[in-house]
DNA sequence: GAGTGGTCTAGACCACTCC
DNA sequence: GAGTGGTCTAGACCACTCA
């Protein structure tokens, strides 16, 4: 046995042909995994290439290259010369990503909107809740109502519906002393992190309540935004109906 | 001058700290540039990356880095074991890349789309669209209108505007007997390849010429899509005003 | 089997941040 | 100055495509 020169130092990592994962893929599966047990929580600083190449027993290339990919989704967060960061919603550069409404005079900088809360309760998935967040029609879910307002005119309503126990512990009071966007709420004190999001826009005729909220008259255009978003592996944490007021503002999007 | 040892046969690179740009990136500028002077066209094969790294006298790493980032940009199409590719609008892969409206029964598989082409003109560039297209009010512009029907039943409504003298030759007739999707046209034919796309979206009351169109009563909500599209080397190069029936369908988009 | 992109490694050095 | 991520290189080997 100690004849060979270079028996299994360096294996060959890889398989026969199909399903044929890189090194590089399973790194990043492993990583995922500790961001989804938290074992890195976000904001904190993860370990540094070298010693997760030390860890895993891989090259710091092959580290590299796993925590590109998780930075490009979203998930890290890297910062030359400090470490790579898990990506939080407790961040100025991150308060904008997923409200992608702007305002038609000055899009580059948009404006804090103010919040209302107009409801915060515990009530039973509807069938359409339900389906969005794969749970049983019936099972109980948080909803919370609100109004989003620029110079004290409603811009947007918003229905969310939270799966589960998780949110129980979510009142009305809590949403309205938070400062910060509700997803680092969510973060900090519901440990459910906002990943990503899919959204189905459409437009609709406001109305006689939705025309009343947003201080239109009933039949005015308003852009619906049906929002699902998902947790750490895949799992739907928040559906939303979001009508937005389209008239001074528009959601801009990037084709590429 | 002959005494030493490694004059310059490896030069570092790089300069001082303010606005530095690693060679990957400088590499990535220059085959921008052939692509947007034309050396290699949509559809065609690239040098190798063997090649490339001999003809800039870098590393195979660092095209790869290059190459990979274009890829990512929707410029460069690789493909294992083939080679690299100009990316283009003729492909079964890419067709609904642009156009990000879907059934609501069956958003897995968009359906191609009848066009009736309503309209190709010559015409001014109102001040919209001037702005837009980053010239000057007045200037010639050609002008699509055309309906996209599914089923025999409209769904989109849009009107497409192009800049000075590259369309002039475009005609009804061509727009008619195309196969194919309308930026595989312009690709092939007016040589204006569309790389990336602005997209604002608002909803709408529709007025009662736009409500005939698609056959939905006068004041009906509709989804107004302005697009406006770039070609290499971030030139605008169509601007496009698009109502959609959200009835049936939406408007899908992934936030992350 | 030849050629391509894809993976993995090891090592050197650079830019940046913080102490 | 130490530690981090970022760049660049050189070389080996793998997966895939095509002739």
């Amino acid at each position: 046995m100690a004849t060979q020169t270079l028996p299994d130092t360096v294996p060959p990592a890889q398989a026969a042909n199909p399903s044929f994962s890189p090194l590089y893929r399973q790194i990043k599966g492993l990583i995922k995994r500790s961001l989804q047990l938290g074992e890195w929580k976000p904001g904190e600083l993860i370990p540094s290439e070298t010693d997760l190449a030390r860890r895993f027993g891989v090259s710091q290339g092959t580290v590299r290259k796993a925590v590109d990919e998780l930075a490009v989704e979203g998930l890290l967060l890297r910062r030359q010369g400090r470490g790579t960061f898990v990506s939080t919603h407790h961040e100025e550069r991150v308060k904008f990503r997923f409200l992608r409404l702007v305002s038609d005079d000055d899009p580059s900088t948009p404006q804090p909107m103010e919040r209302r809360f107009l409801e915060c309760k515990r009530t039973r998935a509807t069938q359409d809740v339900a389906r969005a967040l794969g749970i049983k029609q019936g099972e109980s879910v948080t909803q919370i109502r609100r109004l989003l307002l620029l110079a004290g005119t409603p811009v947007v309503y918003e229905e969310i519906a939270l799966p589960g126990a998780a949110f129980r512990a979510l009142t009305a009071e809590r949403l309205e002393s938070y400062r910060g966007p509700l997803y680092a709420l969510f973060e900090s004190e519901f440990a459910t992190r906002m990943v990503r999001a899919e959204e189905k826009l459409r437009a609709v005729n406001a109305a006689a309540q939705e025309a009343q909220l947003l201080q239109v008259p009933a039949g005015q255009a308003l852009l619906l935004v049906e929002r699902l978003s998902f947790s750490y592996g895949e799992l739907p944490a928040e559906y939303r109906r979001g009508l937005y007021n389209t008239q001074h503002h528009h959601y801009r999007n990037e084709l590429s």
